[in-house]
DNA sequence: GACGGTTCAGACCAGTGGTCTTACCGTGGG
DNA sequence: CCCACGGTAAGACCACTGGTCTGAACCGTC
């Protein structure tokens, strides 16, 4: 996490410097991210820069906070809040929906999520524990849907949720490695998606 | 690929080289690494090494070869030779089972594959080059598949390879993470992780 | 106007991957 | 016998990295 006394500066000023922080890490990855190189666009010295972060993760993970908080807050509280008595896989389907039409508008997050898995995140650190987070999340999820009767119990949660991320990520990889002949909707991709995961998810 | 000038270095030299690399490579990550200790480790100059290796990524890659070109000796020729006329799902857990022991024996190669999407090879890239490789390779099982009716054929070929990789890498991180409470036999694990497969897989 | 805390400029450091000069060494020809 | 030559490798050197540290400017307060 930042220093507070980032938290402290003038929002313009924050804004900027997380905005080309994130220009450079979307450019050219974790590892060829040159902090230098964002102080110098921004006009910034290296004081000014270790005075606010801890080091270049925690200004990584402040940028790819921000990002996924305002993904989130696009996708809303599909998945928060009280649970709901519709299905769970359309409940995951509206949810994918909106995440994939996030990306498709904004696909800097993506390029940031690979940067996260690229500096190897060991559960002890700070981005590892984000991602161990959201894996947390989709456990979850998937212990109410054996909860439910939704989703099968003969194998453990958390193996399932390990796969089922395994899965989106395959499929992300897909989706981004042959851009379809014809655009998709997300809605449709969605659709697909999840009628993947309950094939396996799904009590058999 | 390296010069050929190191292949015609003395084999135990060129072992050397490249199992004390694999060890630095292991225990680090591929930015982790660093050249010097290696060529320190070794009581080699910089001279020499980079009158042998292109580069960095040139030194992983002849590492990651070598361990891979093991891996698949051991497994065999499940997969190559004629095309065999028992059932594919049955040649895939197989196969599945002889990597899974093999990787259970030598973890390294796990680390080393780790380290591999670490770099984020690019399609462009040597390293790129080789996942895709590997990629082609399931794609090309299941087009077989889809041939022999054993595959669905609803989806593209491509899509159900990324989703299989996938599939795969997110039950090896589980594997990984969460260490079984009791130790489960390499053929037990390959036949789950081929049911899960087949239930996407297989046609619906 | 002196003082203590905050902010931040930039010199500096060790370490990195990679280049280049240079010396060594075995060999074959004059 | 000697010398020149190509293959080999040693290590000084380079630009650049992330990160540390000193100290100067600035600020509100008494």
């Amino acid at each position: 996490m930042p220093r507070p006394r980032f938290d402290r500066l003038d929002p313009d000023r924050q804004a900027a410097v997380l905005t080309t922080a994130a220009a450079e890490f979307v450019a050219r990855g974790y590892h060829g991210a040159s902090l230098n190189r964002v102080q110098q666009a921004l006009g910034l010295s290296k004081g000014a820069f270790y005075y606010w972060f801890d080091d270049k993760e925690d200004l990584f993970l402040a940028v790819l906070r921000g990002e996924l908080e305002r993904m989130t807050a696009r996708v809303g509280g599909l998945l928060a809040g009280p649970p709901d008595s519709t299905p769970l896989w359309t409940q995951v389907e509206l949810c994918l929906a909106g995440m994939i039409a996030y990306v498709m508008e904004t696909p800097d997050v993506l390029a940031l999520l690979k940067a996260a898995v690229s500096l190897q995140p060991v559960p002890g650190s700070p981005t590892g524990a984000l991602l161990a987070e959201s894996l947390a999340a989709t456990e979850r999820l998937v212990v109410e849907g054996q909860r439910r009767g939704e989703v099968r119990t003969d194998l453990p949660a958390a193996m399932l949720a390990h796969l089922a991320q395994g899965m989106l990520e395959g499929l992300d990889r897909y989706s981004l490695m042959a851009p379809p002949v014809e655009p998709v909707s997300p809605g449709a991709l969605a659709a697909v998606y999840v009628s993947l995961l309950e094939a396996v998810l799904a009590p058999q």
